[in-house]
DNA sequence: CTCAACTATGCAACTGGTTGCATAGTTTAG
DNA sequence: CTAAACTATGCAACCAGTTGCATAGTTGAG
């Protein structure tokens, strides 16, 4: 598990409460790491048992019951300790796969719809990566270590999109091949 | 949630006992999709009670506890059924990624042996994949629907591979830039 | 013959992730 | 002014997945 330090390389970036952090997990490491409100709430709950980070209630809002997380030098030593670690390969789980399979098998079930919905899906988050992209890493500009870094996290989300449509592509046209020449 | 029906594909594919079926998960569909054998029996106690399947003792092994499993006209309804379903897209788990993140905030971490190991780890599944290839898909023959959808899951497992080397490969250069110019 | 390794199944306890709901304050639209 | 929507936190129950262990028979090496 690594939730909690995912949580910890969050709030080394900027502190924040919890509800902060659920929503910015969603539009940044929530790309390749997702996490429901719950799970981040119950996190910060443990790492503050465990004395990785420290709360205060925010200085911003005067009378909501925000509490605002700050990582201290155990949890910064913690998340350096992890991160050197070696990780298992990530492993796919891809249901539509699955889905595949049952067709090959069961010859009657109708995925050239899925596929497209699909193919527009990839493209969507293709876009949003792009636009992203364009934003934070315009072309000639210098970028600092943590910048380049960040870049390359990103370009490898959009190869993992080009490379899904380019794929679903193809199996669109395979099945359509099979349907004409039974 | 769909062990259930990665299990009735792959029961549908050869009828098996609990183990056989948990050994084979590992060289097929799990390349997309793992579980243990004790998921795995589970799976098979609650599909059985359902009526999705039936299981007789193995004429094979004799005084063995073997068991053997046979999909249901009830189970292969309820697979054309979810087959057709609408799927989420996967969602991507890169523990890596998190790692990197943690990186670009601490500063001090040492990723690039990390990196090697984990090209080597792809460069190895890609070799297991193009084994599988050649040995099912020969180039040249003419093969079934159900073969050219098999091919074309596998060929999804190979252009993930590749995409992960060339990602890999580029990320190491990166950092080794940032090490030479900080 | 016997010990180790392998086939084969399964229980129990635990951890991680999801869902539904409750609560409490703040802001905004009509 | 009030209802609805949004910010913010959290409990409880549940489901999926993992781990460790127990059991029981078979096969092969020394």
């Amino acid at each position: 598990m690594s939730l909690a330090h995912a949580v910890l390389t969050s709030l080394l970036e900027k502190s924040s409460s919890g509800y902060d952090l659920a929503r910015r997990f969603d539009k940044s490491i929530g790309y390749f790491w997702h996490a429901t409100h719950q799970q981040i709430y119950r996190e910060l709950a443990r790492m503050e048992a465990a004395g990785w980070i420290e709360s205060s209630t925010a200085q911003d809002a005067g009378k909501t019951r925000k509490r605002s997380y700050c990582v201290l030098e155990a949890g910064r030593q913690e998340l350096a300790r992890w991160a050197a670690e070696p990780s298992a390969p990530m492993d796919l789980r891809d249901e539509f796969m699955v889905r595949l399979r049952a067709d090959a098998v069961l010859e009657e079930v109708e995925l050239s719809g899925e596929l497209r919905r699909r193919i527009q899906q990839h493209q969507e988050k293709l876009a949003q990566y792009r636009a992203i992209a364009a934003r934070d890493f315009p072309a000639g500009k210098l970028l600092s270590r943590s910048a380049r870094i960040h870049q390359m996290i990103l370009s490898k989300g959009i190869l993992y999109e080009e490379g899904s449509i380019a794929w679903a592509t193809e199996m669109l046209a395979v099945l359509a091949e099979l349907e004409v020449l039974p």
